[in-house]
DNA sequence: GTCTATAAGATGATAGAC
DNA sequence: GTCTATCATCTTATAGAC
C-alpha cells in the first residue's frame, strides 16, 4: 500500500469511529482491525492515539470549510449566505445522525492534560467565529445589535443549537435558532 | 456505616470524579478506592456503573435547582432574576474550573446504547428551558421577540456559552451572552 | 515500512466467604 | 450488607523479526 494511503485510511476509519462511537469508546484495536492495518504500522505513522486524533481533527477542519465554501458558492446575498451556514450545519447533523459538533464532543471527552487537543478544538471554533463575523460585516442588517454583538449571538445560538441537536437527536433547536437569527438580518 | 451513607458517599465521590475527570476516564476502581468502600458493596448498591451515573445525575439536578432557588430568592424583579440565572451559571462554571455543563458533558461521553442516561440529560435540559420560559413570562420586555422566541434565544445562548466556557476555559462568552440578553429585556 | 507477539496494567462485573 | 479474590476482556504501547 502507498505510504500516504495507510495514513489516510487510518485517519478515515478512526475519524468515522471517533465520530460515531466516541473517542474514548473507540480502541486502537478496532481502528486497526477495520482499517486492516497492523498494530505496529499504525504506531509507525502515529506516535499515539492522541496523535491520530489530532490528525483527524485537522483533516476534518479542512474538509469542513472546503465543503462549506462549496455549499455557499451559488449564494451571493450575504443575508442568505448567513442563513445557509445554519442550513449547512443542520444538514451535516442530519447526515451524522445528530452526533453533535465533533470538536465540541471531543473537548468533552478528553482528559485535562490533553492541552494540544483542546487547542485544536479552539482553533476550529475561532475559525467558525471569524467566518460568521466576515458574513455579518457584509450584511446591511437591521442594526438592532452591533456587528460584534450580532456575531456573538449567532455564534452562541449555533453552538447551543448543535449541543441541543445532539441531546435531543433532532434539528429542532437549530431550525428555531435559524429563524430567530433571520429576524435580525 | 449507615446504609444510606454508603450510597451517598459513592455518589459524592463518583460525581466529583465524573465531573472533574470525565465519566469514561474514571474507573470503578478509583471510585471505590477514594470512597473507601469495597467493590462488592458498591455493586450491592448499584447494579452497574451506568446505574451510579444516573443516581449522580438525578441528585445533581435536585441540588442544582435547590441552589438556584436560593441564589434567586433575594431578587424580586423578573428582569434581574433572568440575568441572575446567567450569573448563577457563570459562578458555577468558575467554581468548577470551566468543566462545562455536567449533563451536556455526559451526553457527549456516553455510548449510543445508553438511552436512559440520555433521557436523564433531556429531562434536565427540559427543566432549565421551562424555568427560563417561566421567568420570561413574568418580564415586561421590549417585545422585539415573542416570549417563545426570547426563551429559545436565551436557552440557546446559555447552552452555547456553557460549551464555550468549557472549550476556552473562561467565562467570556457567557458574560457576553448575558449582556446581549440584557438588551432584550 | 510492515508485521506478530507480548507487555503491563486497567476495565466492569461476579462468586462466594463471613 | 460487607468483604476479598478472581474472571475475562480490553486498554495503549513496545520489541524485535522480516
Amino acid at each position: 500500500m502507498r505510504e500516504s494511503s495507510v495514513k489516510e485510511k487510518l485517519i478515515g476509519v478512526a475519524g468515522r469511529l471517533f465520530h460515531k462511537q466516541g473517542y474514548n469508546l473507540t480502541g486502537i484495536n478496532q481502528v486497526i482491525e477495520e482499517a486492516d492495518i497492523a498494530r505496529g504500522s499504525m504506531y509507525n505513522h502515529f506516535q499515539s492515539k492522541t496523535d491520530l486524533l489530532i490528525a483527524y481533527l485537522e483533516q476534518f477542519q479542512e474538509e469542513w470549510f472546503r465543503s462549506l465554501e462549496e455549499f455557499l458558492r451559488p449564494i451571493t446575498d450575504p443575508k442568505k449566505r448567513l442563513l445557509a451556514l445554519f442550513e449547512y450545519r443542520i444538514r451535516r447533523q442530519q447526515r451524522a445522525e445528530f452526533s453533535g459538533c465533533p470538536f465540541t464532543k471531543i473537548s468533552a471527552e478528553i482528559g485535562n492534560e490533553e492541552a494540544e487537543v483542546l487547542k485544536t478544538v479552539q482553533k476550529f471554533k475561532d475559525s467558525v467565529r471569524s467566518y460568521i463575523a466576515g458574513l455579518v460585516a457584509q450584511v446591511k442588517h437591521r442594526n438592532i445589535l452591533t456587528n460584534e454583538a450580532l456575531t456573538e449571538m449567532i455564534y452562541l445560538m449555533m453552538e447551543g443549537g448543535l449541543v441541543s441537536a445532539a441531546i435531543y437527536k433532532n434539528p429542532g433547536d437549530l431550525k428555531r435558532g435559524k429563524k430567530i437569527v433571520e429576524q435580525f438580518l
